[in-house]
RNA sequence: UGAGCCGGCCGGGCGGCCGCGGCGGGGAGACCCGUCGAGGAAGGUCCGGGCUCCACAGGGCGAGGUGGUGGGCAACACCCACCCGGGGUGACCCGCGGGACAGUGCCACAGAGAACAGACCGCCUCCCCGGUGCGCGAGCAGCGGGGCGGUAAGGGUGAAACGGUGGUGUAAGAGACCACCAGCGCUCCGGGUGACCGGAGCGGCUCGGUAAACCCCACCUGGAGCAAGGUCAAGAAGGGAGCACGGGCGACCGGGCUCCCGCGCGAGCGUUCGAGGGCGGCCCGCCCGAGCUCGCGGGUAGACCGCACGAGGCCGUCGGCGACGGCGGUCCCAGAUGGAUGGUCGCCCACCGAGACGUCGCGAGGCGUCCGGGGACAGAACCCGGCCUACAGGCCGGCUCAUCCC
RNA sequence: CGGGGUGUGGCGCAGUUUGGUAGCGCACCCGCUUUGGGAGCGGGGGGCCGUGGGUUCAAAUCCCGCCACCCCGA
């Protein structure tokens, strides 16, 4: 499950200086799994993001939620679930706050 | 060879590509180079400490914890050795292992009786009544019923019944007495630092269990936690409810004149009483003492220190049965905070396969090659010492029992 | 980091304090009633008391260790 802010939509961050860079987070609750698991999950993820962060809009704000049975997957899975989700997020939507 | 016991250890390896965090160096900078980068449990958060802040004036009551002895340790509820009890043929294992004559409570059901003992059935002496047999008769024998007593051998209940077995004894019996055995207490001797063990004698013969029921005894315990605590920067807006916001005396003047009486303002001052707090259980006591408590609303959640050299690891040697300690040498070994320590391939190595082929064997099966599968439990967050829990597979050492061979 | 609670038939809960018989409501099954169903009445079945060990003659209850879930405070 995504969620994505694009920078026209969103307010000026007040947290952090330079607010045009791209920022991606992770939500990883503990009904994934224990520990261990749940770091996998989100180190997979944040390699899967490396490569697409080039394809959001400029200073967007994107949060990705893992859900239970992402425990299991395989990467290849994951790139797969995760690239559907990018291209529902950024396809058809005309404004630019999305789910 | 087969069963089994104990202790210690490992926790996949190598390489390619793309990445992340700390430290050091270079560079004006982008960045580059070097180096390090999870665990035996990092886990659960059950104990004990270090460290930091607060308190420190003590006393009493209470609460919690520990519980054989002697050591180890910074300390412990941990570890080692030993003692005692229980289990096992044995190697070994298990034990919250002080006190039940300081007191209180509980012991269901069954059973006569469940805790200063008591007496249901039964056994026995004696007395009374009834009737039978024998006898000429007084009476005797035995039966049934009742009563005053004596008993605790036998019966049965229970988890547990006031020592066990054999004998003497007796109306019947009983540690009433005797022998042996079990247990308790006291004295003495020997061994041990001690828990305790061994032996001898004597005693009354013999007093249940439960303290992981209350309790008693001995010892220990101030509270909070790195979001501790400190420095810097930035920002902010107040308003509401409740309790309290105070009382007495003195200093002014007059009269008797070191004190008391009369009078009036008492902001600030001194003293006393004081809500509340220190004092996170309560009381006495000590100290501070004019604000305290609860909602609503607003602001911030940035940087740095703490923060990685420590009861530190490894090696050797000495002391000790051991836990551990002394000495010498050597090494520096994670430090994130939107939370790094990874992603993805290839080869090898364990391991698995009722997959295929070859080979050995009568056979169960073994070996080799290929193919497929496949890598336990689990992720640091201030740091140590333990405990407990999870864990695929494997390695090493010591020991016991059974069987066979020499 | 610190503190608290819960686990009992299919479901929701008592019983734990003070240890000996596990109970209540709904649900389920059978019978009666009704033309039939529901409601009602009568009867019945079903629980390793989360798990492992210990104390005790005896444990859902007492003690210890785990497991799962929930809540609160900083």
């Amino acid at each position: 499950m995504l969620h994505l802010v694009t920078a026209t939509a969103s307010e000026p961050d007040p947290h952090d200086g330079p607010g045009d860079a791209t920022r991606v987070g992770f939500v990883v609750s503990r009904a994934v799994g224990n520990a261990v698991t749940r770091n996998r999950v989100r180190r997979r993820l944040r390699h899967l993001l490396r490569d697409r962060c080039a394809g959001l809009p400029h200073g967007s704000v994107l949060v990705v939620r893992a859900l239970p049975t992402a425990a299991v997957a395989t990467s290849a899975t994951l790139a797969r679930d995760l690239d559907r989700c990018l291209g529902r997020l950024l396809g058809p939507s005309p404004s630019g706050v999305d789910r």
